[in-house]
Formats: structure tokens, sequence, C-alpha cells
DNA sequence: AACTATTTATAAGA
DNA sequence: TTCTTATAAATAGTT
């Protein structure tokens, strides 16, 4: 039924294809359709094109409610990513737009607190180090002040961190959300060298463990 | 498609059911099993006539396939949700996490975008009625300075349009991206009372078009 | 996304 | 039922 006849079977130009489908789809739905109110009957079709779209139709009959239910959760899905990412507002009110301006904001507060965590992190970790570091300093201090001249260890008594530790921050500590907020007005360009990293338990404390002891593995400035 | 066109409706006489479902259902296998091999889709077609009798066509190995694909492509939608609403940045790199800040920020700038267009129509509709009402008061002036004193007419020059007029206001022209992007910095937080209705052609004009000779339709201030 | 020449489906009749 | 056939409907190729 059209300018010509055509054999049955797969067409291979697939814009050919693609519009057959849509056309005798739409047909095989109404057909069905019909013969289900002509003739009283029930019946379910369920279509895959090649690209894996789904189309149904059905009355009653339960077969195919799973898929029916999950294409529909799919269709809800793609719609609220679609104004998440602005693609289609057009069947928003003015009320929506402006809740979702605010759940846009909150989700970039949301991204800027999670960037800035290996930043407090360091910060933690940097405060325990100084700590140790200063304890430390003091008793050799008192050790070495028995046997040289103190003006020699002062020169090293500066020394810094090695910078290649901050590889190793994870995000393990989330930081109370009070302590984050104070800092997301900062530029969140700050360094892109740290890597988040998927949460493995107590990792933190293990490179806390890793060097109780060490002193001075820093290099100097 | 017979000696005479039907309505869709379900057909009172028994035995013409029968025959007619008989026919319609052998077509609609045959179409189903035609658009499984033209267009390399997967399909299921089940029928229940009112008697009971069930037939089906179905390539049905497929089908489950699907079911799983749908599932993931359901996950991943799901993924993607999270991650815009910030509900789950764990998995995130430092890299995604900028990226996803960036695509937030465009959300909000389309939001906003999306916002201001009854404004900036709004804003357009002014200007255009301003026009016309100068024209109309100039010439009135005119030909009132004939036979009244001018002052009386110049306490009525000032006067604004209904402001009920602004709930006419659609989104029917959408203003240039640039004019747009200029307004954006400015609060968001305008009249709340515009409602965005889905866009129905040339309503804008007919709005313009409604009062093109009315004069001094607002109200004192 | 329309159009239209043809093919196909089918309603009614036998 | 099944066959026939006039007609409605679907659609292949085209624009």
């Amino acid at each position: 039924m059209g300018r010509g006849k055509i054999q049955i079977r797969r067409i291979e130009n697939a814009t050919n294809r693609q519009v057959t489908f849509s056309k005798r789809r739409t047909g095989l739905l109404k057909k069905a359709h019909e013969l289900g109110i002509l003739c009283d009957a029930q019946l379910g079709l369920i279509i895959f094109s090649s690209t894996g779209k789904m189309f149904e139709y059905s009355n009653p009959q339960k077969i195919y409610c799973e898929l029916t239910r999950m294409k529909n959760e799919n269709d809800r899905l793609l719609a609220s990513l679609r104004q998440l990412t602005g693609e289609d507002l057009s069947v928003l009110t003015m009320n929506d737009l402006h809740q979702l301006e605010q759940q846009l904001k909150m989700s970039v507060t949301k991204v800027r607190s999670r960037k800035i965590v290996p930043l407090i992190n360091l910060f933690l970790l940097l405060h325990q180090q100084e700590h140790i570091l200063e304890d430390q300093n003091k008793h050799l201090c008192h050790i070495i002040s028995e046997h040289h001249a103190a003006a020699a260890v002062m020169e090293h008594k500066f020394m810094v961190p090695d910078p290649s530790m901050m590889e190793q921050i994870t995000y393990d500590f989330y930081p109370p959300e009070e302590q984050v907020k104070n800092l997301l007005q900062l530029s969140p360009q700050f360094n892109h060298t740290f890597r988040l990293q998927p949460t493995q338990p107590n990792l933190q404390e293990a490179n806390l463990q890793r060097h109780p002891l060490q002193l001075w593995y820093g290099y100097h400035h």
C-alpha cells in the first residue's frame, strides 16, 4: 500500500527504516485499539524500536505492567533531568521556575561543599601534624641543648610537610556543615590536583598512622 | 476499508463481531510481523477474544534484554538526577565536580532567562502602547485646543495603562538572548502573579490588536 | 511533516 | 465459514 510494493525484509536504509517504523507503528497501534473496541477483545501490544525505544498499547492485560511502569518512570526521570538542565522549561509556571531555581542553587552549594572537603581535611591533618612536630621539636630541643648549641636546631624548625602527602588526602572525614558553610563564599578555584576518591573507611586514619613518629619528612624552602 | 465505513465502537451483532474479529486479528498479526521484519523491531502481541481464546505473536527472545536495558537506562537517569540535585557526589572526581557546577550554573541562567520573559514582553508591550498613546494624545490635544483650554487636557496626559492588562502578557514573543542576558543580573524576585502559559501563536498580537484605538483605559494616579 | 499514487485491508454480500 | 468485490484505509515514495 503505497507508491510501490515492497518486499517484507529488513529495510537497510536507516532513515527510511525509521520513517517506516514510525508510520507502521502508528498504524499497528491504531488497529490494535480498533480491534479491542470493535470486537470486545483484550490485548497487549508492546514494541521496541531497534534503538530501544518502547511503545505499547494494552487494555487491561497485566502482562506488560512492569514494563509500562518502568517506561513511565523513565519518562518521568527524563523530564526531571530536562528541567534540571534547563532544556525544557516551557511547561513550568512561574512558581515552578522559582522552586527549580532554588533547587539548582542548593545543588551548586552542595557541589561546592563537596569540592572544599579535601581542603578542610588537609587543614585538619596539617593542624595535627603541627602539634606533633611542635611536641617533638620541644623534646629534641631539650635533649640537644644538653649537647649542642641551640642555634643549630633553630635552622630546621620551620620546615614544612612534603606536598606529595596532599595527594593522599581523601574525603573520609566529612567536616561538619557549619565549618564548610563558612568557607563556601571563598573562591572555589583552589588547587585542581586533588582527586576525589570513593570513600574508603579509615583510610584517613591509616594515613595518620603511617607517619606517627616521623619527623621532618618535608623538604627545605 | 470495506464496502462501507464503520464507526469504531463495539459491534453488537455477535456473528458479525466474530467475523470481524477473525479478519482483523489476522490482519493485526500480519502487520505486527511485518513491522518486526521491516524495521528490525522487537515486539510482542497478545490477543484474547471476548470468548477467552488467546492468540499471540512475538519474537520474544529479545524482550527480556529490553527489560534489562531499560532498567540500566533507568539507573543511569537516576544517577544523573542525584548528581544534579547534589544528593550523591561521592563518586565524582574534582574535575567532574567542576563540570557539574558549571552545568548547574548554566541551568540557573536558563531558568532566570525564562523567568524574565514576561517582563520583557510587558516592557515591549508598554513601549508600543506608549507610542500609541502619545500619538493619540497629540492628536486629541490638537483637536481639543481648537475648542477648549489646553490646560484641561494636560491633567489627563500622564495616565498609565490598566495593570490588569499585565495578566494577559504571555510568552509568545521570546526576546533575543542578548536582551535577556543584560537583565539576568537584576533581582529575579519580581511580581509572582505572572503565570507561564503554553505558547499560543499570535496571542500576543491579538492582545495588541484588542485595544488599538482605545485611549486612556488606565486609571488615575 | 505533507502529499498522493498505489497497495492493502476489510465490510458487506453471496 | 469462505470467497468475492467495492470501498476505506494505510502507506511507499516523493517533495
